[in-house]
DNA sequence: CGAGATTTTGAATTGGGTCAAGTTATGTGG
DNA sequence: CCACATAACTTGACCCAATTCAAAATCTCG
């Protein structure tokens, strides 16, 4: 993805990090980008494992995911818990905490990842001076109701098998946007993490795996999965009952 | 609700149409409230039935529902559709739009209704103006947001009472938030609705219903509901496996 | 290498779906 | 205002996809 040269940009942490969803799609001029640089100075290390943010947690920033991965979770009292979202590198995390400055839920590394913090208020200070970004902000926010409306239908609407396959083709698309292969990846999360978010249970997922791998649709070992039938994939998600 | 008195305020479209979500918590000059006020000129109404807005339309406008209810669905390529949410008088609809500027989904009339259309382009441009205005428009998203992972929770790992009791004391709750009463009130939606909002074919959602009434948790006749035990139904809801 | 965690697979069970029939609302035209 | 047609709802009987319980296999990593 090749970027106009500005030393600006190149220099920011902007450019290598908020890349994909907060800064490649807008046109910005130096002045404008030199105050974008200036949002986001503050980097973070995590190990596997570590919470990026808690159940609970005073809102301050959002963040820009640098390298590696998150789950989201949300608790209900009773001890439930479910696995909301996987998040992956360039990808905007924290949204849920806007509505009551009090995170909902809380995101968890699933490896060692690098994150930018991005202090909520100087965002919305510099989407009042950069129009284009605020349009962007809430394209961001509008598309994370769109990806939820999704699970929604998924979960609602869909079998066992269908999910899992329409779990599989999205992040075939993810990591292919990445610029990672498309057909061959390793999953960072557990069978049981994997059957949370789809709402299924660990041994359903496990099933329906090894039936993909029977019908020749996929190989798996345990976590790393090839794609080998990816039009056959997506059948079998169009393929209502 | 007593607001304070204000030319400007009482004449205003907003002050009887965005009231509980746009406006209410806000604390405007005058100035801002006239501003405001130019901002949703535009009404109209709807019968039962009506679309709003349908997959696929143009995205200009979010819409603010003066009276009345509606219903928001989405269409997957196969014909499945799945109810996503339904919106009650003082709810802001459309958000969805706005990540990609074409509606993800659509919006139906539950009863004849009165809505007010808010240009989004106007409603950014001011929101750049008035930030309290704009940070209350990223409370609504997140609002949203957080609404959605409460539903992926319900439908990803609860059985069907306990979404049936979520989704009753959930209308409960909104009724009673609009001054109406919180154990009686009349369903707008159908059981095959209700279904599909919950992930259920429309006769478990039969027979939940005529369990709870077994129960001496509520009343049911068709759509007329009787909470008699709100704190039964609260129960039954966290009552996991 | 070994211990604990994760994954796979099998067998039995069950909650919700499916199909079908009967009942109750709702709305329309006479 | 009633009769009728159609839509919406309820209930029963049966079935099946996914869960539960259990055990074995495999992986991970200190």
């Amino acid at each position: 993805m090749p970027q106009p040269a500005s030393i600006y940009h190149s220099k920011s942490v902007c450019s290598s990090c908020n890349l994909a969803e907060l800064c490649l799609p807008l046109d910005l001029s130096n002045n404008e980008l030199l105050k974008l640089d200036e949002l986001s100075m503050l980097k973070r290390d995590f190990s596997r494992g570590d919470y990026l943010y808690r159940n609970g947690d005073k809102f301050r920033s959002l963040f820009a995911i640098h390298s590696g991965s998150f789950k989201t979770q949300i608790l209900h009292e009773d001890g439930r818990e479910q696995v909301t979202g996987f998040q992956m590198t360039g990808e905007i995390i924290g949204l849920d905490a806007i509505s009551t400055d009090i995170h909902a839920c809380e995101a968890v590394a699933m490896e060692n990842s690098v994150v930018c913090e991005l202090p909520f208020n100087k965002l919305e200070s510099l989407s009042r001076q950069i129009p284009s970004l605020q349009r962007h902000l809430h394209k961001i926010m509008s598309r994370e109701i769109v990806r939820d409306q999704g699970i929604m239908l998924l979960l609602g609407s869909m079998r066992a098998e269908e999910r899992l396959a329409a779990f599989l083709l999205n992040l075939s698309q993810r990591f292919s946007t990445r610029g990672l292969s498309a057909t061959q990846f390793q999953l960072r999360m557990s069978r049981q993490e994997i059957g949370s978010y789809l709402g299924l249970k660990l041994e359903t997922v496990s099933r329906a795996f090894s039936h993909f791998q029977n019908e020749r649709l996929i190989n798996v070992k345990v976590r790393t999965i090839e794609i080998i039938d990816l039009p056959g994939l997506q059948t079998c998600l169009n393929a209502s009952r």
